[in-house]
RNA sequence: GCCGCUUUAGCUCAGCUGGUAGAGCACAUCAUUCGUAAUGAUGGGGUCAGGUGUUCGAGUCACCUAAGCGGCACCA
């Protein structure tokens, strides 16, 4: 007699089904137009093929495209698995390795064999082609539990190095699942967890397009060979591929390179590469954003130092600089060498500086200045520090990752107690401060103890506790409650909280952070007298908000697409003639509001209106000033707003200068 | 640093299989004084990233170097 199984729907219903039947088999019982959209099942929370037989009683929600996240994710490990295909078939001898789902398709990285080497983009629409083929044979997935020895044979067998590697590491007593793609001798095999579609036939051919070939570390270690990553997007339909490609289109107009250049804000040049020339307009959102930055600072009780440049190497050996991070420090002789014979790098003989990496050793030697009580604590010692370091050429990224950096650093030099309390007041500043800024979200990480740091198991154990229990803390008044924790990233000598924001097209980047460190204070001799009289370590909190300003005013100009809100704006307001005879009236606008602290510039070309108000909204000026006979007569202006749809407000000069300076307060000095 | 691609006028780009550099915008001059996203005409502007080689001849082919772009690794 069949057993029958219970499954439980989501509507609340109960299905019985024969042992055996499988997620399917419940589809085509409710109705055929289900059957036909089911694309996978979840099995008492876990996704499952649609066609694997229930072990048991079990709760069921099939997934459909309308499940969206599911649904893409499923699809687009799938077309990873056909990309895998389709390039053994083009290019014989290829090994395979691992291929996952991504955030807008899948990847899928390949051994090439060494006549053909690393694949390039030329190759991409021949492999497509291929996919689509696949795609179009409508073959069966199938699901097949192996032993280990099997796989592991089997991948021998077809010269499958680095998956035969890959097998052997399984934890034991995993259940090891195959993959296979059609059936008999065409059919294609590979190691894979799964879950996947019925069918390849179950894709749109239409939905993917092959975006861009790279390299790609096996396993992610620079020690191991190089392998061919191709990378695709892929979606539910055609109509979803075309919207992520035109949104990706947009997004890089928004691209803070091509704005800085469009804008005029800096350039990047060879001679100097990884760092920035700044221009005038570009310099003005900085100094803007750094007075802000100092406005807020000194209202949040920090004191504000200068430190130099270069220190004697021995002092950052001490820091433990030296040690760790010698390979990125530009190193200088002390003294300018008469000869190459002399050359004190060469001969070891003299004495070598470097320029500074980061400010935390020079504030250090600032507070041991002198005796502190712990009645001084804590202390919030800031700059905005002027650091170098030499990054790997690789790694270098417009004006976002860059050699020569200006933090907003400061560090906190706090007595135990005062710790939890100082870092969730660090988190709440931080969090206005981004809001004032526009972004009213960002991501959170925690980067825990790394292999190769200083200090003991136990202080790590306390720092990382530390932080977890002050941005719990913190979560509670901040927009933000969640975080992500990173194994193995935190710095040489502590745990860090890292704030990351997103650039146009979805990376993100790191800004803010703070970071609780015992070790420098102990390798540096930084004490206080207690309350005891004897001496205490402080502990050191390294801390920024905006993290480097060039950083940071890369991702503001991609945010705002370069329209900056008024106080950022570089120019403010451009008061732009319609005939010659208003040039005077024109002068006089732009006078008035140049003494009342507005950024104007005037045009008096002799150009026509239209070409004016084309040129200044390119320009993305916030305020256009349209001033022709009528208003000189009038004592007037046109004001024109920058994307707004409304007709330009004719107002009187008056009435016009007390707007724009209403308008143009920063945010913290706005009054209720 | 690693893999792939790219580098032509200030900017954006064209230049087929090697035969001696071109457009639009910008800039300058002249004309035009015009009411909310490009007025017209004329003109100047290039060691084709740098280097070496192949060739009668290289922007074009090969190699090296540098920088840029997309990733990988790195990011104290």
């Amino acid at each position: 007699m069949t057993k029958m199984l219970k499954i439980a729907l989501p509507d609340g219903s109960v299905k019985e089904m024969p042992e055996g039947s499988t997620p399917a088999d419940v589809a085509a019982a409710i109705g055929p137009g289900l059957a036909k959209a089911a694309l996978a099942a979840r099995i008492n929370g876990e996704v499952r093929d649609i066609t694997r037989p229930f072990d048991g009683d079990a709760e069921l929600a099939l997934i459909t495209s309308r499940d969206e996240k599911d649904a893409l994710d499923l699809v687009r490990h799938d077309y990873a698995h056909i990309l895998a295909e389709a390039v053994q078939n083009l290019y014989p001898g290829t090994q395979i390795t691992f291929g996952p789902a991504t955030d807008d398709g899948f990847y899928y990285d390949f051994a090439p064999t060494a006549e053909h080497g690393a694949f390039t983009e030329e190759e991409l629409p021949g492999i497509e082609e291929e996919m689509r083929r696949i795609i179009s044979a409508d073959k069966r997935l199938v699901r097949e539990v192996w032993t280990r020895e099997e796989v592991r044979g089997f991948f021998d067998k077809q010269g499958e190095a680095f998956k035969a590697e890959w097998v052997m590491e399984l934890p034991e007593g995993e259940t090891i699942t195959m993959y296979r793609t059609g059936e008999g001798d065409g059919a294609w095999i590979d190691l894979c967890r799964g879950p996947h579609l019925a069918s390849t036939g179950r894709l749109d051919p239409n939905a993917f397009k092959l975006t861009r070939v790279s390299g790609a570390y096996w396993r992610g270690d620079p020690k191991n060979p190089m392998l061919s990553r191709i990378y695709g997007t892929a979606w539910l339909n055609r109509k979803q591929l075309d919207e992520y490609l035109v949104r990706l289109e947009e997004a890089s107009k928004r691209d803070h390179r091509k704005i800085g250049q469009e804008m005029d804000l800096f350039h990047l040049q060879a001679e100097a590469h990884g760092s920035v020339f700044w221009h005038p307009k570009g310099y003005r959102i900085w100094r803007e954003l750094e007075a802000y930055m100092r406005r807020r600072l000194d209202a949040a009780g920090y004191v504000e130092v200068k430190t130099p440049q270069l220190m004697d190497a021995r002092q950052w050996e001490k820091s433990g600089h030296w040690g760790k991070y010698r390979e990125n420090m530009f190193v200088v002789p002390d003294e300018i060498p008469a000869t190459q014979e002399d050359a004190p790098i060469l001969s070891g003989a003299a004495d070598l500086m470097a320029l500074k990496p980061m400010n935390c050793p020079a504030h250090v030697l600032i507070f041991k200045q002198g005796i502190t009580s712990y009645r001084d604590l804590p202390i919030r010692m800031a700059e905005f520090g002027c650091c170098h370091r030499n990054e790997p050429h690789g790694a270098l990224h417009g004006i976002l990752r860059v050699r020569q950096f200006t933090q907003d650093d400061a560090h906190i030099f706090v007595r135990e107690d005062q710790l939890i309390d100082e870092i969730v007041a660090f988190c709440d500043l931080l969090d206005s401060v981004y809001k004032d800024l526009g972004f009213d979200s960002y991501a959170i990480k925690l980067a825990l103890r790394p292999d190769q740091r200083f200090g003991s198991d136990e202080e790590w154990d306390r720092a990382e506790q530390v932080l977890r229990e002050a941005v719990a803390k913190a979560g509670r008044n901040t927009s933000q409650f969640g975080w992500e924790e990173l194994p193995g990233e935190g710095a040489f000598y502590a745990p860090k909280l890292e704030f990351h924001l997103t650039d146009a097209i979805g990376r993100t980047w790191q800004v803010g952070t703070i970071q609780a460190d015992t070790v420098l204070p102990e390798r540096l001799d930084a004490t206080y007298i207690g309350e005891d009289g004897q001496k205490h370590r402080p502990v050191m909190l390294h801390r920024a908000i905006i993290g480097t300003f060039e950083r940071f005013i890369g991702i503001l100009i991609e945010h705002y697409a370069g329209k900056f809100p008024l106080w950022l704006a570089p120019v403010q307001a451009v008061v732009a003639t319609i005939v010659s005879d208003a040039d005077a009236y024109a002068l006089e606008v732009a006078a008035t509001l140049a003494a009342a602290g507005v950024r104007v510039e005037t045009d008096l070309r002799n150009e026509k209106i239209n070409y004016k108000v084309r040129e200044h909204s390119l320009a993305k000026v916030p305020l256009l000033l349209v001033v022709g006979k009528r208003e000189a007569d009038e004592k007037t202006v046109a004001l024109r707003r920058l994307g707004s749809e409304e007709r330009q407000l004719l107002m009187s000069l008056e009435e016009t200068v007390a707007m724009i300076r209403r308008e143009a307060v920063p945010p913290d000095l706005e009054i209720g």
